[in-house]
RNA sequence: CGGGGUGUAGCGCAGCCUGGUAGCGCACUUGACUGGGGGUCAAGUGGUCGUGAGUUCAAAUCUCGCCACCCCGACCA
């Protein structure tokens, strides 16, 4: 662990945002234990802490799938090279990053293998061995895995070359069904970011040049970092009958005429964990949102060694009655550190709460507690502390949702003229402006100022995505959409 | 692949110019003291100096080749 004597690092051990953003994410997710370089480069270790946050993750989002019908089932990670090149767009989109196995078992292999960068391919062929009739329909499914695409500039958590997801995919008898689903799980994922992991984001249709290799219609989430770029934070694909044609996914519908589903497919990475630490984090470390916190709440006994087992025993106790309460505690019980060294650790870590409990206290008893979020420690009455520590946590994670909401909000600007919109890009805005659709022009865009089109914000977003008719910004033809659309740079 | 940079203990670095057989801080181990915001003292563990060759009595240090990694750009959940 560096230590203040670092030529970039403050009191904390840690670069400050403000230094260096990439460094400070960086550090905090190694300092932090949440993940590990590991010897194949972009492929990353998650460590205990990173993962007990994945699993937290996984939790709250696989009830959601099955609470609205979904299935789990799985499928290999080998994927026959061939399977891929039937779909044209989507093999042009994923050719350049496959990882191919060509040898196995000792031998060169007679057709080398793909492992899967997302599964359409191998599920659409499965689908269609087990799709005859519309009474078959829907396929609601859905895999719990990882996936590997060779990324050229991997980033822990944001870009790796082997990431964890989940993937739904799901098969309708008819394109209205299909589009539901599609925004059925985009409003799921936009709650879950919001809810959850207390970042608001912008739900919205991405424009074409953005779109997933193969898909009709792509739409996000969009996340705003600490340092205003934006990171997409879950998509969800309306794939139309392009896999379905591609792999002859059909049925006999009522008027037992042969027809082609119509197919989603939808997905949340661990990219999100990258999101939640760039959201909420400060130059103390992570903060983790309390829904999700794989630790809500540390107890930091304060003793001597004269009084140690008695303190121990105290905050064990008292951790049981927190436990009781479905508060998620630990209790640091490590010897030979200094309270203030434990602070730190607790702090880097992102833990929510943190109670002192020392002999003053016990006798007293009250309990010291301190937020993550700052302010004066308080010093409570131990069973009012106890009672009110659900609540407090349901605060803090309200706290956080505003914190980062009104820094959002600060940070989205709107663009009629394009040294205006040059302007606000280059101060890391988030840009609302029109524009005329032409992929020509997002691209001569993307090259002069590194923005590119996040997504065109859904009716329900509020001013965001309110009816709007212009010029575009770039052009000044006719803006398309008919409303304005978000532009920023983004990871 | 293009541009830049770095490889010396787990991490961060010094030593290299002017060759003489490796050092500092943190971490780690042991003990004592300490203990309400990153403690103190003492004693320790840990390195074929990225790799191969060359020059030399002698190479971390000089010469040449190779490799790896990092940062910036194109790609992306």
């Amino acid at each position: 662990m560096s230590q203040p004597s670092d030529k970039k690092a403050n009191q904390y051990g840690v670069t400050p945002q403000s230094t260096d953003f990439n460094d400070w994410y960086n550090e905090i997710v190694l300092k932090a234990d949440l993940a590990d370089y590991s010897p194949v480069r972009g492929a990353m270790v998650v460590k205990p802490y990173g993962w007990a946050l994945w699993e937290n993750i996984q939790k709250i989002l696989d009830g959601q799938f099955k609470a609205t019908n979904h299935e789990a089932l799985a499928f290999p990670m080998f994927i026959p090279m061939s399977f891929l090149q039937k779909e044209a767009q989507h093999v042009e989109g994923f050719a350049p990053e496959l990882a191919v196995v060509t040898h196995a078992g000792g031998e060169l292999l007679e057709e080398p293998l793909v492992v899967r960068p997302t599964s359409e391919t191998i599920i659409g062929h499965c689908w269609a061995k087990w799709l005859k009739s519309y009474r078959d329909l829907p396929f609601l499914h859905y895999q719990w895995g990882s996936v590997v695409r060779w990324e050229l500039r991997p980033r822990l958590f944001l870009r790796t070359t082997e990431f964890y997801w989940h993937e739904g995919h799901t098969a309708h008898s008819s394109h209205t069904e299909a589009v539901e689903e599609t925004l059925r799980l985009l409003e799921i994922y936009r709650s879950f970011a919001r809810d959850y992991a207390a970042m608001p984001v912008i739900a919205g249709r991405k424009t074409d040049s953005e779109r997933f290799a193969g898909a009709v219609d792509t739409y996000s989430i969009e996340a705003m970092m600490g340092d205003g770029k934006a990171l997409q934070a879950g998509t969800s694909h309306y794939l139309g009958q392009n896999f379905a044609k591609a792999f002859e996914v059909k049925f006999q519908d009522e008027n037992q005429k042969e027809a082609f589903a119509h197919t989603t497919s939808w997905a949340i990475s661990t990219r999100i964990i990258g999101g939640i630490i760039m959201t909420h984090g400060d130059d103390k470390g992570l903060v983790m949102p309390p829904r999700l916190a794989p630790i809500q709440v540390v107890i930091v006994p304060i003793y001597r060694k004269e009084n140690q087992d008695q303190m121990l025993e105290a905050a064990r106790v008292l951790g049981t009655e927190l436990k009781a309460l479905g508060v998620r505690v630990k209790i640091d019980e490590r010897d030979g550190l200094t309270n203030g060294a434990k602070y730190n650790y607790w702090e880097l870590r992102g833990v929510p709460y943190r109670i002192e409990l020392g002999p003053r206290d016990l006798e007293a008893g009250n309990v010291v507690l301190a937020s993550r979020l700052g302010g004066e420690k308080e010093i409570l009455a131990r069973g009012e502390a106890i009672a009110g520590l659900p609540g407090k946590l349901e605060a803090f994670q309200n706290a956080l949702l505003e914190k980062a909401e009104t820094f959002r909000n600060s940070r989205i600007k709107t663009a009629d003229t394009w040294d205006e919109f040059v302007d606000l890009i280059e101060q890391g805005f988030f840009v609302r402006a029109f524009h005329c659709g032409e992929v020509e022009s997002e691209k001569k865009i993307k090259e002069l100022t590194k923005a590119t089109t996040r997504n065109i914000p859904m009716d329900s977003e509020g001013d965001l995505g309110a009816a709007e008719e212009g010029v575009c910004v770039h052009t000044g033809k006719p803006a398309a959409y008919g409303k304005r659309i978000i532009f920023a740079r983004a990871y």
